[in-house]
DNA sequence: TTTTGAGTTGTTCGA
DNA sequence: GTCGAACAACTCAAA
C-alpha cells in the first residue's frame, strides 16, 4: 500500500524535536516519497550531550509515548534504541539498507562537533545526510551586528531578529508516514526505566503537566485566548497561572518557535498587543540563550567574563542543602524551591529570586545551581539553563550588575503580596496573616503560636542574614571588578 | 571617527 | 512616606 516496495528507506532522526506538525526533517523525508524509519535514540552514557536530569527523563518518557501514538496513528512506527548513537546509526543502517538520514539541528557544544562528524562519516559512505532548522526563528550565524560580530547585549538582538525577515510558515503534519516493510527491532519504552520509582517523586507532575504534542498545541491555544491580554501585569505573581508553561513542550521540541509566532500573529490576538510583545520576547531571550550558546559553546561551565574565574565560592555545605529541599527560612526561596521539586517547574519570578539567593546570599557557584535546575526542571534546557544562571550571578553576556542583589522579603510582598503561593506550598505558615508570612521571623510570638510555627522547629529560622549577606556578596563581587 | 546614551527582571540610603 | 542617586563595566547603535 505505501510506496515503500523494495525501496531504500530514509531514517528520520528524532532527538531534541518529539514532534510531527512543522518539523523540516520529518518533512523532507516525507517528500522524498520513501519509506521511512523514525528513529529516537536513547544516547545516555559516556562523552555524549549532557546526560538527561531526573525530571526530564519522566518528561521525554510521556513525549515519546505521545511521539510514538502521533506516528503509529498515521502508518508509521517509531523504533526505540538505547545506545551510543553512532554504533545504533550503524545498526540501523546495515539493517535497513537506509540511503538518507534527516535530522534537526542541535546547539551544544559536544552535539555539534558528533552530529558533524557523523554528517562527515555518513557522506563519505555515500548516505546523504540532510539537516535541518527546528528550534529556533533564526540561526545563530545568521543574526550578527554591522560588523559581522555576534550579540553580546539582548536589546539590540532582538531588535536585529526582529528587521529580519520573518520565519516561515510552520510546516503542517503530513498526513500519512509511510512505513519501511522491513521489521526494524525497537526497545519497550518501559525498558529504559525513565520513570522514578522510589522514590516516585513525580506524583506532583502527573496532574499538571500534558507531556507530547497535543499537550503542547492545546496549551499555546489557551494562553493565547486566555492569558495574553493579561500577560504584562500578571506573569510576575508567581501564584497567579499566567505565563504559558510552555517551557518544557519547548526543551524537547513538541511546538517550535515558528508555530509560537505564527499563531501570536493571527490578527486577532492583535488586541492583546502589549502581551503579545512581552511574550514573543520571552521567546526572543530563547533565542538569544541559543545565539551566545552557539557562539560561546562553553558558557555551560566556563564564566562568560573570565574576571570571575577566580572568585572565590564557598564550598557547598549545610545552606546548600537547605536551599535544594526549601527550608533557607526565607519563606517565598522556600515555596519556590519547593514548587521546583513537586512540579519541575518553577515561575520565572522566583527563579531570579532563587538563583540570586544561592549565588550572592549563600556565595554558592552558580553552577551548582545550575546542575540542580538541570536535574530537576522539566524544562531543564542546554541554552537556556546556564545563561540565565550566569545572568543572575553576573558573570555572563549583558548580566545583572553585582550589586542587584535580590532581597527575597521585598520581592515577597511584591509579587506575592497576599502570600498565596508560599501558603501552597508552605502549608506550615498557612496560618500567618499576609503581614507576617514574607519574615516569620519578625512575627510576633503569639501570632506564631496562633498560626501553630514553632521557629526552629516547624519551620527554620533565616540560614543568613539578609542584610549581612547583602554587604558580605557586595564586597566579595567587588573585589572580582579589581582583579580585572 | 568619536561621543553619547541606553541597556529585562533591584535595593538602599538619605534628603 | 516618597524620590532621586548611587551602586561598574561593557556593549552597541545612533548622533
Amino acid at each position: 500500500m505505501s510506496a515503500s516496495t523494495g525501496e531504500r528507506p530514509v531514517i528520520v532522526w528524532f532527538r531534541e524535536d518529539l514532534r510531527i506538525g512543522d518539523n523540516p526533517a520529518l518533512d523532507a523525508a516525507v517528500q522524498t516519497g520513501s519509506p521511512l524509519i523514525p528513529l529516537f535514540i536513547l544516547d545516555d552514557a559516556g562523552e555524549g550531550p549532557r546526560k538527561l536530569g531526573g525530571a526530564s527523563r519522566w518528561w521525554l518518557s510521556k513525549s515519546l509515548h505521545g511521539l510514538g501514538q502521533d506516528i503509529r496513528s498515521r502508518g508509521g512506527q517509531l523504533v526505540l534504541r538505547r545506545g551510543r548513537s553512532e554504533q545504533v546509526l550503524d545498526e540501523i543502517l546495515s539493517a535497513t539498507n537506509a540511503v538518507a538520514v534527516f535530522w534537526n539541528r542541535r546547539y551544544g557544544k559536544v552535539a555539534i562537533a558528533r552530529d558533524k562528524a557523523l554528517k562527515d562519516d555518513l557522506t563519505n559512505r555515500g548516505m546523504e545526510v540532510r539537516s535541518f532548522n527546528a528550534r529556533l526563528l533564526h540561526e545563530p550565524w545568521t543574526v550578527c551586528k554591522k560588523d559581522g560580530t555576534p550579540f553580546r547585549v539582548f536589546t539590540p538582538f532582538w531588535k536585529a531578529c526582529l528587521a529580519m525577515p520573518g520565519p516561515d510558515r510552520p510546516l503542517p503534519a503530513p498526513d500519512r508516514l509511510p512505513s519501511a516493510e522491513i521489521d526494524v527491532p525497537s526497545d519497550d519504552l518501559g525498558s529504559w526505566a525513565l520513570q522514578p520509582t522510589k522514590p516516585n517523586w513525580s506524583l506532583g507532575f502527573e496532574k499538571l503537566w500534558s507531556p507530547g504534542e497535543t499537550g503542547a498545541s492545546g496549551l499555546l491555544a489557551e494562553f493565547l485566548t486566555e492569558k495574553l491580554a493579561g500577560y504584562s501585569e500578571g506573569r510576575d505573581r508567581p501564584a497567579d497561572d499566567l505565563t504559558s508553561r510552555l517551557s518544557p513542550h519547548l526543551a524537547f521540541g513538541e511546538i517550535s518557535p515558528r508555530q509560537i509566532h505564527w499563531a501570536a500573529e493571527r490578527p486577532d490576538r492583535r488586541s492583546s498587543d502589549s502581551g503579545r510583545h512581552k511574550f514573543l520576547s520571552e521567546i526572543g531571550w530563547r533565542e538569544f540563550a541559543y545565539h551566545l550558546l552557539y557562539h560561546n559553546p562553553d558558557l555551560t561551565h566556563t564564566n562568560l567574563q573570565s574576571r570571575f574565574d577566580g572568585f572565590g565560592w564557598e564550598k557547598p555545605g549545610d545552606t546548600f542543602d537547605a536551599w535544594k529541599s526549601g527550608h533557607t527560612g526565607y519563606p517565598l526561596v522556600d515555596a519556590a524551591m519547593r514548587q521546583l521539586w513537586q512540579t519541575g517547574w518553577m515561575h520565572n519570578r522566583c527563579r531570579m529570586v532563587v538563583g540570586s539567593f544561592l549565588v550572592k546570599h549563600l556565595l554558592i557557584d552558580w553552577r551548582l545551581g545550575e546542575e540542580w535546575f538541570w536535574d530537576t526542571l522539566v524544562d531543564a534546557d542546554p541554552a537556556n539553563n546556564p545563561v540565565g544562571w550566569q545572568w543572575i550571578a553576573g558573570c555572563g553576556a549583558d548580566a545583572a550588575p553585582y550589586f542587584r542583589i535580590f532581597n527575597p522579603v521585598l520581592q515577597s510582598r511584591k509579587f506575592d503580596p497576599e502570600g498565596r503561593y508560599i501558603r501552597h506550598f508552605c502549608p506550615e505558615l498557612s496560618g500567618l496573616d499576609s503581614k507576617h508570612i514574607h519574615e516569620p521571623w519578625k512575627a510576633p510570638a503569639g501570632d506564631l503560636e496562633a498560626a501553630g510555627i514553632d521557629l526552629g522547629q516547624t519551620y527554620p529560622r533565616p540560614v543568613v542574614d539578609h542584610k549581612f549577606a547583602r554587604k558580605r556578596a557586595l564586597e566579595a563581587f567587588a573585589r572580582t571588578q579589581d582583579t580585572d
